[in-house]
DNA sequence: ATCGTATACGGTATCAATACCGTATAACCA
DNA sequence: TGGTTATACGGTATTGATACCGTATACGAT
């Protein structure tokens, strides 16, 4: 085997972001940012399932479909989630996919995890305000997230409400400007 | 060799942020998604020093030193930068360090760089439009945005529509969400 | 010189967002 | 046990956003 093979194995391993590869959402190999970011040792996540990483299993179901149309189509796909630390709390993430089977994008996916630093350290959010957030940074309206999760509009409309209360913002564009990706973790 | 480095070089290699390896700012290694974001060809890219990755001889002199502190301390390092593609267009960029060697940083680096503004990459921000995002990022409507620059509402939806279709989202929250916080730069 | 784009503005129509009013249940905590 | 919060839903009223229709000027590129 080359030399460029084990530099390439190399950076993995020391990469200044979270790497991951999975297998229909088992994870395969990582690297040391990513075990560290979720606080666990490596070798005790080799071979688990992704489930153990996200807040709920409802969480989990839900995260797994939403990319798959853009994986399809471009063979990536990217947005901002929650994933759970091994200690149980909640870190908001800058999530990168890439699939190297696009005719079935799980079974084989390269992900990249970058932590990001706002207000959320503080104000912890609820599984409903999660999920609300997922799909106002995919742009749907409070109807289709309703469809989404199997609710009201009218619920949405709550939930959004809180968001806006929770971090003293004017409107929904505010709030997401104030989550986005514009503030990672140094 | 083991399997284990033959899967974690592959995962470098089709990751899908911009990963790069360095030895005294000179390029050992990346993977495709940096040569892509870049335009370049990996091959025509390796060997090369990085000063043809950034806008200017100055810009290559400054960014050397900014990181050198924090990584003699934590071993790593990240900001934002303006990076300088092939054809000459900037992309602003999410940078992040770590050193394999505190004692002398840039002996030897790993890096990863995610462009801030995904969808845009050729579609440059006019100042307009980045006046307006700014108001956008501040929760302003298109009312207060228009007083704040001496122009017509409708002027102002003009320019949000228009920052729609750039960035093919479906409203502003989904804009927001992809970018970084917008000042205007004149 | 014409094409494309950015700028700037007007009108209208429709849908979404936001803010209120209300009720109700369940969980948790002091 | 009572107080708080999250959840869930209904109605209504107002404002905002978005998508169209149109006109007009300016500027750069082919």
């Amino acid at each position: 085997m080359d030399d460029f093979t084990r530099r390439k194995a190399q950076a993995f391993d020391a990469a200044p972001i979270g790497m991951a590869v999975s297998h229909y959402r088992v994870l395969g190999m990582c690297n040391t940012s990513f075990s560290e970011m979720l606080g666990y040792d490596r070798a005790n996540l080799l071979g688990q399932s992704f489930r153990i990483l996200y807040p709920s299993h409802a969480e989990f179901d839900r995260v797994r479909d939403i990319g798959l149309k853009a994986m399809e189509e471009n063979g990536s796909y990217s947005d901002e989630r929650m994933m759970r630390r091994k200690d149980g709390v909640p870190v908001w993430c800058r999530f990168r996919a890439r699939t190297l089977t696009p005719d079935d994008p799980l079974a084989h996916l390269i992900m990249s995890f970058a932590p990001i630093r706002d207000q959320l350290d503080g104000a912890q959010l609820t599984k409903r305000e999660r999920e609300v957030l997922s799909g106002l940074s995919r742009g749907l309206t409070s109807k289709e997230i309703g469809r989404e999760l199997g609710l009201s509009p009218r619920t949405i409309e709550d939930v959004r409400a809180r968001l806006l209360r929770k971090f003293e913002v004017k409107n929904t564009s505010e709030l997401l400007s104030r989550m986005s990706y514009a503030r990672p973790t140094d």
